[in-house]
DNA sequence: ATGAAAGCGCTAACAC
DNA sequence: GTGTTAGCGCTTTCAT
């Protein structure tokens, strides 16, 4: 006997049978469940009591077709792949989903084409909201601002020059953190592993970098290295920076380019941190299941997460709100990558 | 003067607004459109013509409170944040997106109550169908079977007893994929470390190792440390591991265990692979970023995510075929930490 | 505070 | 092959 699926179509309840079972209009059904206008106590009761034994849940789409607004959200990340994104995506759906609201996910794959037809299908869907980290500070700009005029929309760490919400976090005291934390265990020779895509965060990591490091060592303040924000990259960088003059300290653009950095680091024999000390940026999974564990600037990500849906919903509820921006401040994960060497010798060590 | 937002609310251009303009009915502009019905060649230009000079989108929740299907899919993952699972997501959207779905993301933080909750919002939502990776083998499995009951359903890799499509590795190949390669590098002693939770997965890897090694060496068969899938329990199992009888290979449930205890064996001054072997299982992100880089064996991510849905959408459109079982082949991706010392000797090098 | 009734934009019968 | 029409289940006037 072959099992076969979905024999039973569980005839859905309907407005119409609350309704009836409670004695009063659907009209009433839809205010006491909705609480968009006042019923009398009784009337709720009735509404509430039916609803209960009939098991009775408003269908969201009837309701979004009436009532023009849908409880869903639309999320575009360039990857979900990058161990960054999943972390902020787990915490907007957690909030989304406390609100009663869904969560329609979206992944550009990096490129501002996939990313605009996203958009636009997710406008199409009727979303109530866009919250969306743009591939390209140029590309991107045009599907962006569209889709602003048309809906709530809040740009998240990443963000293109367009009149919109936006969440972040101060790239640029997070590379001062890591770079004070290198200097008073000592280092005094630097370099920065970067990307050379233009976003809005990565100019401001290297330009922090960059004044940072100009009055202290001028030598160092120039040596960047950019590729890209992979593992591979953080590899060829560093070994790059070894058949060169190796400075004492690495700062990196994220975690997977600093991952990168301690892989060729090692394959030369080099130890971190008593030879070459690495910082990252991010501080998600990567920099813990780091071998060693990596010194990274902590990006609060389940806050940006939840800040972007606060933002998204009042936005939604009164859309005449000016747009805002959220800085959210970074912090230091200090781990075994730069691990001062002894409480009272300030210098790395250098057997 | 302050930026205010969605001044223009685009009025939407309807089926009307097409038909009007075509010099037909709305039900051929229907028809014409989603070629439920054939027409005219004529009237078919005529539609076409009016569709994009109006930039007509079909109004996908008018469309599925008529048509009872959405053209959505909901998928339930117990924690988006392990990167086994952003990588079949991407899939998942990728492949859905072409074909013209979209995908409702929730996250059941490996919770059977929340997970229970997301798919009841799921169906709710109408979705036409739900993929699913079960949190627990029996907790999930009474909302799960409801679901499957309602609407067609996918488990992929881990997944409960019932009567429902299913995607999977043949995980315990896998296992045997591992322990063969460490053989052939001459390994001679083994412990598995794993995660003590009973799932599909984790009973099929488990039940692999005991079999294979039983005939080979009865202590290493029960050398099993159980904890779960972290880091963190890698790290603890490793040290175990060392106090103990340290085998020359060590096989991990995954990947996030395996680098933990690469973390383990560095922090004692163990040098991999030479001193000890290790091996992970995934083959994500993590196993090339590991520190040295990991052998592991390899899920398809990309094709678990592709046949996940080609199941799902075939069981929409036909609701009588029987629940079929694909059990993809894993593979073994070959890094230095179990890279043979030298062509001739076998052995495992020991200094 | 409540009910009756009019649609939201679309698709599926049903006629022709 | 095409048009007409009746709703899908809900929210919201408009009366009362």
């Amino acid at each position: 006997m072959v099992a076969v699926r979905n024999k039973i179509q569980s005839t859905a309840v309907t407005i119409q049978d609350v309704a009836a079972a409670a004695g009063v209009s659907t009209a009433s059904v839809s205010r006491a469940l909705s609480g968009s206008r006042p019923v009398r106590p009784e009337t709720l009761h009735k509404v509430l009591e039916a609803t209960r034994r009939l098991n009775y849940q408003v269908n969201p789409v009837a309701s979004a077709l009436r009532g023009k607004i849908t409880k869903t959200v639309g999320m575009v990340v360039p990857d979900i792949t990058n161990p960054f994104f999943p972390a902020v995506v787990k915490s907007v759906e957690d909030v989304l989903h406390d609100l009663g609201m869904s969560l329609f996910l979206c992944d550009s794959s990096e490129s501002p084409v996939v990313e605009a037809e996203r958009i636009a299908a997710l406008l199409n869907r009727g979303v109530d909201g866009i919250i969306v980290s743009p591939v390209d500070n140029l590309a991107s700009r045009a599907a962006i601002a569209a889709a602003a005029k048309r809906v709530p929309l809040v740009q998240i760490d990443r963000h293109v020059n367009v009149d919109s919400d936006i969440v972040t976090v101060d790239h640029g005291a997070g590379i001062a953190l890591a770079i004070d934390h290198l200097i008073s265990i000592g280092a005094d020779s630097f370099a920065f592993v970067t990307t050379a895509k233009q976003s809005s965060i990565a100019n401001e990591r290297l330009a922090a970098y960059m004044r940072k490091l100009r009055p202290l060592d001028r030598m160092s303040a120039h040596r960047v290295l950019r590729g890209d924000l992979t593992v591979e990259w953080g590899r060829t960088a560093a070994l790059k920076l070894i058949d060169e003059s190796c400075p004492r300290a690495i700062v990196c653009a994220n975690d997977l380019i600093a991952l990168g950095v301690l892989q060729a680091l090692r394959s030369q024999g080099l130890k971190v941190p008593q030879d070459v000390a690495v910082t990252g940026f991010d501080d998600g999974l990567l920099a813990q299941v780091a071998n060693p564990p990596l010194t990274s600037v902590h990006q609060p990500l389940e806050a940006l997460g939840r800040e972007a849906v606060r933002m998204l919903t009042s936005a939604i509820e009164d859309r005449s709100l000016p747009p805002r921006k959220l800085r959210l401040a970074p912090s230091l994960s200090i781990r075994e990558s730069t691990v001062p060497t002894a409480s009272e010798t300030a210098g790395l060590s250098s057997n």
